[in-house]
RNA sequence: GCCCAGGUGGUGGAAUUGGUAGACACGCAGGACUUAAAAUCCUGUUCCGUUUACGGAGUGCGGGUUCGAUUCCCGCCCUGGGCACCA
């Protein structure tokens, strides 16, 4: 007998990395597909120190399988990669040693380029996009100024996150919970002129998932933070005659409950109100105390203690003529119209009259309770019939709602409104490792866009990281870059010299991946009208408010203004779960991070990814362990001799069956039963073997989950061309009927017994036999059979009376 | 506080138009091979009761609907995720 030859993963997955390169088998004909196309996202890595770790490997992987299960299935597959590469930790790093980010950033994607290489996807190198990359970001700054040019983008003076320690601006996500997150320093704001995109406008657009394949908790998420609310615009006079105070709010039921009305400490009327008056001083003590509150007081329960002050005048509530005062309050948020109608039915504005002693009235009943609001602990929240409400006084005051909505209206005294808690993005950054704006300031002309012809605006290559407390970007150090002419007038002029932030390089980078290859232009209409949308686009939960917002809005832009004929980017979105250690989510601070190299080393790709995939539902992640691991390598060594075997003659309808299961799990990715499915197909045929017809099939079903294996075994197993240029299997319907069923016998529903009958069996027959089971017939013999139940192909269920 | 997802053996997990709970693995125990170990193969493995067979309990807890509930309904508890003074 010829010495068996064995499974080496590393000798052989080196050999079909190789070949599939030679081959270009990897490249997506993006031109002129002559399948139907399929294009197959993974969210892009940021490249950290850190490098690939075992999360990108449980999203990366299982996402390439599902690209080549595609393939087989018939499409043209474009599965692109690239780095997400401006950002924030390669500027602290520069700020820390005075290593140049690029530098770092090299490094890192060099080494990052190894390892996705080494997982032996089918990744398309030619379309690699780098957001740090001139040829890249030159486009960013286009669709900055299409932005621009179309209203869309503007520059407004805001708050930004400063931190007093490290003498310099934060982005949000270095602030988290108040605090910096390199010097623990408590965040304060501090305004500056900044740069935002009318993300706003598009509000009610995003609210729209029609035609999306999109977890529902995704879009939940994004709903709520869209936060779309419909109320009334109400209009209280001034009892001085000064004007009016509109108030939103979704409550119009409560109107005759409103006894006072509580204002924003920055809305602008506030200043006005109580300028010269005995009301001045008070006020803005009260609005600088406000204003000196830390993030983290504000969300902590001590800081949530109403604060406010009385401003000397008085309002008309316009449904009854009472005449009620006007407070700030610190809870009373810039949203809507900055005014607030309170009344006895919120919990904020019944805390708050309370302390400053002003008179409620409860008008909704149904609680039962005859407490005054003044003796009450509590606002009267829940819903009941509404009294001392005019015309509306017996009616439930839910359906009274949008009665008084419109009668409000009708009378003058309101409009119908609705609100959006989403905001405007503010997308400027104090920051070297960014897009450059591209935007100059001309003593003349004031803000100019720089022309197309002159982009890309370059980062200079030599600023000065270290912060200089003056919240401006490191860009500002460097004369060479922030000197220039002006674009309109030739005269002297300024560059901007914010960046973007991040989100902005990230949100358009699936648009740049078809054309990345070819130095067309970016928005190469015929090549992107081809393959957008995204069919497929796989990555973490944790984007669902963010990047996933961002990239929406921008593509929704891109496609209003004629650029992208689709209108919504990503067609299916799938999350996978987080890998945890420990519990614990990986980071470096906590040094939990795991790499997948020693991994791929000791066992190769294909057995680390079947693992990764095996470990449980693909959406679920789960905690991070290497029990289970030689599992898969026996499997994989199982398999390996399963099908060098010489050929034998397998079960056909098992391997049918298991075609079937397998195709069905792998449209819905779950890629863990997949596998098991296999396993088990693979230990029922140990002894008997498989016809070469069978080996083939198998193979295929396995090849997206273990390529290389498959490859190598496709050939030994005389397939033609590549696995993954050959068709998925189907299965014989004809061939999944088995011919006879084992049913379950319950009795009082107990399971007493098992019958085994041929798959047509009348009922009568079938019950005739479950009796007869020695076990069954002694409980039915123990009292009355009353009730005989045959649900086909499944049981048999009596039911005795004692 | 509000919204969402989930809770199944020692472990990861399977199974839901309501129909034999625990597939597939890990681990563990026993056995074969071996001088021995590793590797491999075979057998067993939810828990409790005495012996293949059998009975009882069992899918977070307490009720309900049903011939039958991990699956549906009601009320709780716990874990994870998101939002958090948005009127």
């Amino acid at each position: 007998m010829p010495p068996k030859k064995k499974y080496n993963p590393a000798a052989l997955e080196k050999k079909w990395i190789e070949i599939w390169d030679k081959k270009e088998l990897h490249k997506t004909n993006l031109k002129d597909p002559k399948k139907p196309k399929y294009y197959n996202l993974v969210m892009f890595p940021y490249p950290s120190g850190d490098k690939l770790h075992i999360g990108h490997w449980y999203s990366y992987a299982p996402a390439d399988s599902w690209g080549r299960y595609m393939r087989m299935k018939g499409f043209e597959v474009f599965q692109p990669i690239g780095f997400d590469s401006f950002g924030l930790p390669a500027e602290n790093y520069a700020i820390k040693t005075g290593i140049h980010p690029s530098k770092t950033t090299k490094t890192n994607t060099d080494y990052m380029r190894k390892q996705l290489a080494a997982m032996g996807a089918a990744w398309n190198w030619d379309a690699a996009v780098m957001t740090s990359s001139p040829d890249y970001y030159k486009w960013t700054q286009w669709i900055f100024l299409q932005l621009y040019k179309n209203g869309l983008a503007y520059r407004k003076e805001a708050p930004v996150n400063w931190c007093p320690g490290c003498q310099t601006v934060l982005a949000n996500e270095q602030a988290q919970d108040g605090k910096c997150e390199r010097c623990d320093s408590e965040v304060t704001k501090k305004d500056l002129a900044q740069w935002f995109f009318k993300l706003k406008k598009y509000a009610q657009k995003l609210l729209n998932y029609d035609g999306l394949d999109w977890p529902e908790k995704t879009k939940l998420m994004q709903q709520n933070w869209i936060g779309r609310s419909e109320g009334v615009n109400i209009d209280f006079p001034l009892a001085d005659d000064s004007g009016k105070l509109t108030c939103y709010t979704t409550r119009p039921d409560t109107i005759y409950s409103v006894t006072f009305i509580v204002i924003a400490p920055e809305h602008p009327w506030v200043k006005k109100a109580v300028s010269g008056t005995e009301h001045e001083k008070p006020v803005n003590k009260v609005i600088d105390k406000i204003k000196k509150q830390t993030d983290i007081e504000r969300t902590s329960e001590t800081g949530k203690d109403k604060l406010g002050a009385f401003t000397g005048k008085y309002a008309i509530n316009p449904v009854n003529g009472e005449k009620i005062p006007v407070y700030i309050a610190n809870f009373v948020l810039m949203y809507g119209t900055g005014v607030v109608m309170a009344d006895a039915h919120d919990q904020r504005d019944f805390e708050f009259a309370h302390k400053y002693d002003i008179p409620l009235k409860f008008v909704i009943s149904g609680t039962g309770k005859k407490t005054s609001p003044k003796n009450a602990k509590e606002a009267h929240t829940d819903d009941g019939t509404l009294f001392d409400s005019g015309q509306f006084s017996g009616m439930n005051n839910r359906e009274a709602l949008p009665k008084i909505a419109e009668w409000l209206e009708k009378q003058g005294m309101g409009k119908r409104t609705v609100n959006y808690r989403l905001r405007d993005w503010l997308l400027s950054r104090q920051r070297f490792w960014g897009a450059p704006i591209p935007i100059v300031h001309c003593e003349k002309c004031g803000e100019v866009p720089v022309p197309d012809k002159d982009l890309p605006v370059e980062l200079p290559k030599y600023v000065d990281f270290k912060p200089k407390g003056d919240g401006k970007s490191p860009l500002a150090t460097s004369p060479k870059f922030v000197n220039t002419t002006c674009p309109k007038c030739k005269g002297k002029a300024k560059r901007e010299t914010d960046t973007m932030d991040t989100f902005v390089c990230s949100s358009w980078y699936f648009l740049r991946y078809p054309t990345a290859g070819s130095k067309s232009h970016a928005f190469d209409k015929k090549i992107l009208d081809k393959w957008m949308p995204v069919d497929m686009y796989i990555g973490g939960p944790e984007h669902a408010c963010m990047h996933l917002i961002y990239a929406r809005f921008i593509h929704h832009v891109m496609h209003d203004l004629g650029y992208v004929k689709a209108k919504e980017p990503f067609r299916r979105l799938v999350h996978q779960g987080m890998i945890t250690k420990d519990g614990a989510k990986m980071s470096k601070s906590k040094g939990n991070v795991v790499s997948p190299d020693a991994f791929v080393k000791k066992f190769g790709s294909d057995i680390f990814r079947m693992y990764l995939m095996f470990m449980g539902p693909f959406t679920e992640g789960g905690d991070w362990n290497d029990k289970g691991i030689m599992g898969v390598k026996r499997f994989a060594d199982r398999f390996w001799n399963l099908m060098i075997q010489p050929d034998g003659e397998g079960n056909d309808a098992l391997v049918h069956k298991t075609i079937k299961k397998v195709t069905d799990d792998m449209e819905k990715l779950h890629f863990n039963t997949v596998i098991a499915a296999i396993m088990e197909l693979t230990n029922a045929s140990m002894k008997t073997g498989l016809t070469k017809t069978q080996k083939q099939s198998i193979i295929r079903l396995l090849a997206p989950l273990a390529p290389h294996l498959c490859e190598e075994l496709w050939e030994l197993n005389s397939g033609r061309g590549s696995v993954f240029n050959a068709q998925w299997p189907t299965y014989d319907e004809s061939l999944l009927v088995e011919d006879t069923m084992t049913l379950a016998i319950q009795v009082n529903g107990k399971l007493r017994g098992t019958v085994e009958v041929s798959k047509d069996t009348e009922e009568k027959d079938v019950l005739t036999a479950a009796k007869a089971v020695e076990n069954v017939a002694k409980y039915v013999s123990e009292g009355t059979l009353i009730k005989e139940i045959y649900i086909k192909g499944k049981m048999v269920s009596l039911v005795i009376k004692p």
